[in-house]
DNA sequence: CTGCATTTTGACCAACTAGTCAAGTTTTTG
DNA sequence: CAAAAACTTGACTAGTTGGTCAAAATGCAG
């Protein structure tokens, strides 16, 4: 045990240098697009690397295992993935928050469906990587926007239904056009590409829900 | 050339016997739970050996790729799956009609989520093994229900609302509950075991679909 | 420019896995 | 019951892939 400082203990870089940054994003950003299509098994290293244009070696010492750069691009990607749901406010229009919130995640769910694509492959296959995420992360914002939804069903500003389920339905929706984008496009055809469809699927989606959970008198 | 009948052209025996059915079966049923929880990639033909209790020489003497178990599979599962679809009568009422196909739907998904999910990594891995089988099965019934849909909404009978969404909209909420059930097990934890959790989410996703399209005066 | 740290890579290895094969065992059939 | 057909399996092969290593190339501080 000797300068400890500037020993390194494994693979991975200690100070951030410029190459550093460039590199992880490269990385970061070719493994989204292939661990999206072909799952964490059915991706392998140099099919990575070859799209981040280096050699699997040089890929290996930003990244000592498959499983680090798989793990960072989750955590990374449900951050990003989570901030509409906190973003609803309690204080809003009931209708007009949620309206938002399904226009948000349509948007994204069209922007980033490789992003969509990674997270339902990762939850398809029992969240063996996340599942401490969902249980830290996930399930105490989503108990915190059910008493919310909660709270407007009891002053009548929604009709009577329950918020886990709403929620799950609106995260249902919005993420089947990412991650059943071929089916839909098997059965929808050349209209998927057409400028307009997401508005068309926006409107689509937000008639129904929101119809549905207008309250009636 | 010779002996054209009885000759074995590959791995595969020609005529059923009893003990073929059973292996199949055997196979088959194994091939589920495994490929299901770990996808193509991820599923060695050991498993499924292990799982259906005999050598994978053995296995292989039935099947002789691994791939022909899988899409064997999917394409038994997927004709069953479309089976409640086809059901729709065009003759019923609109919303009997459907609260009668979702209430299957989600039935289908609590008893079969395995199926549930082998169908969804195989869609959401871009369907590279059953895309022709959606062109050639899937779309052309889809479109048939959606002209009866787009009928009851001429009608007056629904709400205005497009057909091919709503449809999207229902395998979406329905399969949900299979495919991501790690993760609405992490947020509603014990809740989802207990008797009565289907009647409760098919209560509150009928609710809102079925108030969504309901026609409004 | 000099010397040290960082970065890059070709060659390699060990583990795993789809699929083969030949030799055996069991079942069916005449 | 004998022979043929169907079934079963241990041992093996060839290809793939995650990860290592040592040496070379590059970047950078003084």
């Amino acid at each position: 045990m000797a300068k400890a400082a500037k020993q390194k203990t494994n693979g991975g870089p200690e100070r951030t240098t410029r190459i550093q940054e460039i590199n992880r994003r490269l990385i970061l950003d070719a493994a989204l697009d292939v661990f999206s299509t072909y799952g964490f098994r059915g991706t392998t290293i140099d099919q990575i690397a070859d799209k981040a244009g280096m050699s699997k070696p040089n890929l290996l010492y930003y990244f000592p295992r498959k499983q680090n750069i798989y793990v960072t691009l989750l955590e990374e990607t449900l951050t990003e993935w989570l901030a509409p749901l906190a973003d609803i406010d309690p204080a809003g229009d009931p209708i007009e928050q949620l309206r938002k919130y399904i226009t948000l995640k349509i948007k994204m769910s069209e922007s980033h469906p490789e992003a969509s694509r990674l997270f339902a492959n990762e939850v398809l296959h029992g969240a063996p990587a996340i599942s401490d995420f969902l249980a830290k992360h996930l399930k105490p914002l989503v108990d915190e926007k059910a008493v919310v939804i909660r709270r407007w069903v009891g002053e009548g500003k929604l009709a009577p239904v329950d918020p886990y389920h709403l929620i799950f339905m609106i995260w249902a929706t919005t993420q089947h056009y990412a991650d059943f984008d071929v089916q839909v496009r098997a059965i929808m055809g050349s209209q998927v590409g057409r400028p307009g469809f997401r508005e068309q699927t926006a409107q689509a989606v937000l008639s129904i829900i929101l119809n549905g959970i207008r309250p009636r008198d």
